[in-house]
DNA sequence: AAATAAATTTAGGCAAAGCTAAAAATAAAT
DNA sequence: ATTTATTTTTAGCTTTGCCTAAATTTATTT
């Protein structure tokens, strides 16, 4: 049985995993939760010593299959809230990321299975990410960033790499949702600045913004 | 903020308490948390401090009106998430007590309230207790055990004393649910069992049964 | 190849929440 | 009214997860 910190820790050793070769820091760690190093190597240990990470002194951990499929119980679980959340509850998708990171500790199979069933079967959560079924699998989103899309080439905005409150309203007020038609139009050489079709009118953003919405060409 | 410890105790408290004149003792406590004496004096001390209780050495604790309240909120979020539980997701009513034991400290008042609005506003949980609602207001049900109606006086089960996975199981296996119509036919004074007709048809069942339901007269 | 910088680990402590064993206070029985 | 039993509290220890400060290892510069 994990403590809650323990899966924490798994799920964030997850996240920094993605699209990573080599093991990770133990900084990366500390910074991504908020804790000291000194914190990191402590937990380190247990996990290795629980086998749920591969762990050499100074050499960062990656996780074992034991602890990828421990860890992506917790994403599950946290996704399926969020969906949860928005689809039943009517909450905003900028509201939903603290309290499912709340409730992605609760401690029932049965729950879990049973809240996929009722929400469906979702395959990704209200951001966009993909959320693994009962098995672990999840089905890998073809997507790319919107600042990779060739000029004059359509597209759907199908996720956020960055799901912060902040921008996550940002995208609300320019009327930038999943599924909305987005094309560049053209880039400003001076400043960076992006001027995109999003359906059927049109804005001006930053690099930022191009930078952190995930696209699908058809 | 209070721990998860924390209102554990406070809403342990409140149970202990409900129809209970003097204050709770730290063996009554210790009991129910299953935890020991000296660890309950700790909290106790903690929870004082923190004037969520009024205690006195040796002369036990009684919550104050602001512990009151809290435990009052925790015992709202458990009775909602067993709503939830058994209505939206198909669970049977003796399935979810363990589950909303860690639901009920998910700590956001959005989401509760939002919770409360789906299930339409559920006044008791599936084993007919009340529900408070987002005042800490809860409508107090008339309701007397079965082992004290009068024979041959018919009336509707609304609730359970004892919801232990066991009696309820029990209880399913013998057709008995909230809604029945009950009804003592007569008491055998030789081993105190109870012939009962549960709508229309006839059981016997011993006297810790009817002790353990909740009728009430229309 | 040293010297310096950065990352990581170790050592030593702290707070929360539990425990056992002993002391103190209260309640019950003679 | 003592004595005995029960309840409650105190004292001291443990584990988990975190911290700071110091030591050590690895990486980067000169
Ligand atoms: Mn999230
Ligand atoms: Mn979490
Ligand atoms: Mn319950
Ligand atoms: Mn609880």
């Amino acid at each position: 049985m994990l403590t809650y910190s323990e899966e924490n820790y798994l799920k964030t050793i997850f996240h920094l995993s993605q699209g990573q070769k080599h093991g990770i820091s133990t900084n990366a760690i500390a910074a991504k939760i908020e804790t000291k190093a000194s914190s990191v190597t402590d937990m380190i240990k247990k996990l290795n010593e629980k086998k749920l990470i591969k762990y050499q002194k100074y050499q960062g951990v990656t996780l074992t299959s034991e602890g990828l499929m421990a860890a992506k119980m917790i994403v599950r679980k946290h996704r399926l809230w969020e969906v949860f959340l928005v689809e039943k509850l009517n909450f905003n998708w900028d509201e939903v990321h603290d309290v499912a990171e709340e409730l992605e500790h609760i401690k029932s199979e049965k729950l879990i299975n049973k809240l996929d069933a009722f929400l469906g079967y979702p395959t990704e959560d209200p951001h966009g990410d993909p959320i693994p079924d009962s098995k672990g699998d999840m089905k890998m989103i073809n997507k790319q960033l919107l600042s990779e899309l060739p000029i004059k080439k359509t597209a759907i905005c199908i996720g956020v790499k960055d799901s912060s409150s902040d921008f996550l309203q940002y995208l609300d007020k320019q009327k930038i949702s999943l599924g909305s038609k987005i094309e560049i139009l053209e880039i400003e050489p001076f400043d960076q600045s992006y001027r995109i079709k999003i359906n059927d009118y049109e804005i001006t953003v930053t690099k930022k913004i191009v930078n952190n919405l995930f696209v699908k060409t058809n």
